[in-house]
DNA sequence: GCTTGTGAAGAGATTCACAGCA
DNA sequence: TGCTGTGAATCTCTTCACAAGC
């Protein structure tokens, strides 16, 4: 007997990841993979596959595997896949645009239901197939639409304040775009995606692999 | 003594968000930070920062703090931030259009100075300031232009494809941003952006905060 | 006094290695 | 025989707690 009680952050980061290689290969007419297959379309090693699925449950069969739309189900289960969650994006510049516009949202339970900015030339107007609401009726749309994860496509500086009307307006869950860290109530579950940050941490090993003169390991 | 050797991967990724803490901090003409009003800009806690920070080297000054201005240039030297690595970006959609513009990336040393593309409408064109060019002058163009980092901002199908282009253009560091595991020689270094399993993270907190019916804990 | 720097303890994640079972 | 499921070992990261020093 297990009981499906706490899974692991690292796992739950996964999971859609498995979810994903589970659909390629459920596509390619594949029924029954070995934590080594899947491990392999995952990227990662196939002890670590089947650490994370038995914190689902007892799904593989021992000398076989698993069976594809079997664990399928269960991931997706797992994930609440079933669920759909209405985002709503605030910020409507570059990022904001691309993200209102990204197909994989609303494949995925997604679906982005409204957008917010500041720029009168942009209320009003629908921008990648999105309305554009003033920051004014997040509160009221984000009621009526019922929406429960906010995205942050703002300028740094904006950013906490549209935290804040997000936190008011019940959101609970926000995407953070922007490069600044937000100061939200713990019942409010951050995930910051820096793009700049990404950047510079590939630079940071490129300069390791390259040293040039003055930084090599140093001894001060 | 004290040798600047390897810095942990998890103290490597805050680096940049304690840079930026410095920026503002320095903006604000504050020349003295503790670790904890650090810690409190970065949102981790002071102990991390004091840990993370005494990777790099001894900087503070007990019963003082951390100087900014010198701190800043510590941090910055370690991200070896003095560096400029220039960026390509291939696929100018919807998302490769905001990230070609995104502007954090030249102020932050990584200038995107080219796009690449399969579709004949854009090439040739100026997306978001950017040149766009066929696939087929990656090699020639990464060569000339030096570049170091590719962002691959493809549909999954295409991404593969592309990511062997840049290796074999001489990339060794990816920013990859479609939905799929890329197999790539151990020397080059990916990071995954992925935006739609951010949102089913997202949304799994989400339906562990509400379970409906079927979703509690579960004995099975 | 106050704050850093850091060993040591603790928590969490990964990997190993093998028993258990089809 | 082959592959899963999982304790145990290991590694990594975080946090604690306090000596060192301004």
């Amino acid at each position: 007997m297990r009981v499906t009680g706490q899974i692991p952050e690292a796992t739950v980061a996964r999971l859609p990841v498995y979810l994903r290689s589970l659909l390629e290969v459920g596509a390619a007419g594949i029924s029954t993979v070995s934590s080594v297959m899947l491990a392999d379309r995952a990227g990662v090693n196939a002890a670590k596959v089947r650490k994370d699925l038995s914190y689902l449950g007892t799904y593989g069969t021992r000398g076989v595997g698993y069976d594809v739309e079997y664990l399928r189900f269960q991931v997706s289960r797992a994930l609440g896949v079933a669920n759909t969650w209405p985002v709503v994006v605030v910020g409507l510049g570059n990022l904001g645009r691309a993200l209102a516009g990204h197909e994989g949202f609303g494949e995925r339970g997604f679906p982005v239901v409204a957008g917010f900015d500041i720029d009168p030339d942009k209320i009003g107007t629908r921008i990648s197939g999105v309305l554009v609401h003033p920051l004014e009726r997040l509160p009221e749309l984000v009621a009526n639409l019922g929406a429960a994860i906010g995205i942050i496509a703002t300028p740094a500086e904006a950013a906490q304040e549209v935290a804040d009307h997000l936190s008011r307006a019940g959101i609970r869950s926000v995407l953070n775009f922007a490069p600044t860290v937000l100061a939200l109530p713990d019942d409010v579950d951050v995930r910051d995606v820096d793009l700049a940050t990404e950047l510079q941490i590939l630079g940071f090993h490129l300069q390791r692999a390259n040293p040039t003169n003055d930084d090599q390991s140093v001894v001060s």
